[in-house]
DNA sequence: TAGATTGTTAATCGATTAACAATC
DNA sequence: TAGATTGTTAATCGATTAACAATC
């Protein structure tokens, strides 16, 4: 209710709120519970009741949640409800998956523009979007209104590129390379590579299981 | 000191400790301290220090952790020490990414086995990988001894694979299709979809540089 | 030695969960 | 009405940070 300070943690679970109402939109269920949301998502409800309503009452007291309506709210709480241009820099294989991969950006997002270093790829087009030279990054951003970017360029190149992309405006990155990036701009900056995931797991496999 | 439960908090940044060790290495810096790892990283001393204080003393007092040693004992704690096979269900644009990215998951991690539901692509190959059919699923994992899976399927056959999956014995899987995975099995499921981390990015954007 | 830095305890901060009055 | 379920406060739990004795 009141805007007080978001946590993160609940701004990452907005999304998937969202998709499972999507869900329950096209199997024409109207009405939900946090209850039942909790069970289908193995979330605490209250954790699920209390994230709805630092943005507002949008629930009915005996009743539940309306689905429509809940929907409405989420995509207007994470700015779904307008029109958001990506920049993909880095046309690698990675690169390439991602942007093809723009069928799922959907609802409203959509990647506007792709970069490479690399001056054999210019010219040519992924998923019908020309691949353009680093030098004609700021511009792009500017006069397209560019806001969100993806950076899929190997390690040494993307701090720089990250530097580049908030130079130019820049409002949020999704970093796919192996590498944290930092800045002391108001951005925000998601690391998400695989390498350290995949790390992350190796750390859970049993002891028991291995053959020695 | 004691090997309490480690929060995945903590599980997550060992991967970035390491990351940036071994870029020491190749600098030839011997040792290290939190604080210097804190500044680089962006993260708290005391934080850095905690958490590889959970694991043993692997420092000394007034002068700081040794690199080479400290790599050897994250390596070893997160079980980078030993051969860690890794197959990838999906072979479209996404999992061909991921399996040509295989460079990056030296480390002892490699992906050993590639499978798709799509006859057509059954006999090719990638990274010199042969695409298998998902019928050979549980025995490949079986016998080739494979241990972590990662999920490049569209959403409405995640969760069944997934769950293929664990009947076969895997141990964790790192989810990429825009679904949430569950399991009521002790097997640990990462899910980054680019979708949902994109979502939960526009929610910081800007408000005051809306065009309107 | 004096300065630096760890490991660890205590303090703080924040996030999750439980409980329940309000109410549909 | 009785049962269900929200929004919210309080309780709990856990993670981060500060502080400092130990010690290299």
């Amino acid at each position: 209710m009141k805007q007080a300070k978001i946590s993160e943690a609940v701004v990452k679970r907005l999304p998937i709120y969202l998709r499972y109402l999507l869900h329950m939109q096209q199997m024409q269920i109207h009405t939900v519970s946090s209850q039942h949301i909790g069970k289908v998502l193995d979330l605490n409800p209250a954790q699920i009741r209390k994230d709805l309503a630092s943005f507002g009452e949008f629930g009915k007291k005996g009743i539940g949640y309306d689905v429509d309506y809940l929907v409405e709210k989420i995509r207007h709480i994470l700015k779904l409800d307008r029109e958001i241009a990506v920049v993909l820099v880095g046309a690698g294989h990675l690169g390439h998956a991602i942007s093809n991969y723009n069928a799922y950006l959907k609802d409203n997002m959509r990647i506007a523009a792709i970069f490479d270093a690399d001056p054999a790829k210019l010219g040519t087009q992924i998923a019908g979007i020309a691949i353009q030279p680093l030098e004609e990054l700021s511009e792009t951003i500017a006069t397209r209104n560019i806001r969100l970017a993806i950076i899929t360029v190997p390690a040494p190149a993307a701090q720089k590129v990250a530097d580049q992309l908030i130079a130019a405006g820049i409002e949020g990155i999704l970093n796919f390379a192996p590498i944290s990036i930092r800045t002391d701009r108001d951005v925000k900056i998601y690391n998400a590579d695989v390498t350290s995931s995949l790390q992350s797991l190796a750390f859970y496999l049993n002891e028991k299981k291995e053959i020695t």
